[in-house]
DNA sequence: GCCTCATATCGATATGTGTCAATATGTAAA
DNA sequence: TTTACATATTGACACATATCGATATGAGGC
């Protein structure tokens, strides 16, 4: 499997969780303390610490220690590669050769 | 939770597996027939079809019967509402008012 | 009608994911 | 150096998902 599409899905499963979307959601209007998310979710600490890691290793959430607190904030890297990858597998490309190869090598995609 | 934020993330969770990732990346190319689609793969067809039915009811694909064969093509509405879902979850809201409400009623949205 | 082919569905199983309580780590205050 | 607090990690469990073979459905062709 072509490294382009398991590194670029990466972010779609993080997102595929409607909690982590909606964190992402409350972290475009700013930096958070985990302490202040977990205040709005019925979850347990250490599972919003699993999906704070989820955000943060699929590149969509960056995060910055200060003290004994941990902010959150979202990547404006990780987002735009994210709408870079979408436009990418859904756009339709020219000279598209497809049916002739294998997926691996599927619509010019660099590996 | 709010139908908002699973609505959305449907799209996402599909496209959270590698294999469907390629799968709507080969269909941008143009409408396919399942056959084609499982010609590159080293899938059995029922697991195809578990696939394409999941890229189907997230909205992303739509399905057409042509005698006994099965075209897909991408859904240019589908794409839509995806890039608008990751933009408003992602982009800058103004008065943004997460830290004083409750995560149903986050960021404005609507449900 | 019967046969063949393309696709969908079902049942079983293995693996992955979300969740929590308990515990560990790491920071700052007393 | 204790103590308290914020966060991360671990282990266990329930549930979801991916996968396959087997079977069902449905459309032509004979």
């Amino acid at each position: 499997m072509d490294k382009f599409y398991i590194e670029g899905s990466r972010v779609f499963k993080a997102l595929g969780d409607p909690r982590r979307a909606m964190i992402v959601d409350m972290l475009s209007c700013g930096e958070l303390c985990a302490c202040m998310i977990l205040e709005k979710f019925a979850m347990s600490q250490s599972t919003l610490s699993h999906h704070m890691k989820l955000l943060c290793e699929c590149g969509l959430v960056v995060s910055r220690n200060e003290g004994k607190w941990t902010y959150y904030s979202l990547s404006a890297e990780g987002i735009a590669k994210t709408k870079q990858f979408f436009c990418d597998i859904t756009s339709n490309k020219e000279n598209c050769i497809c049916k002739e190869l294998n997926p691996d090598q599927c619509c010019n995609v660099n590996d």
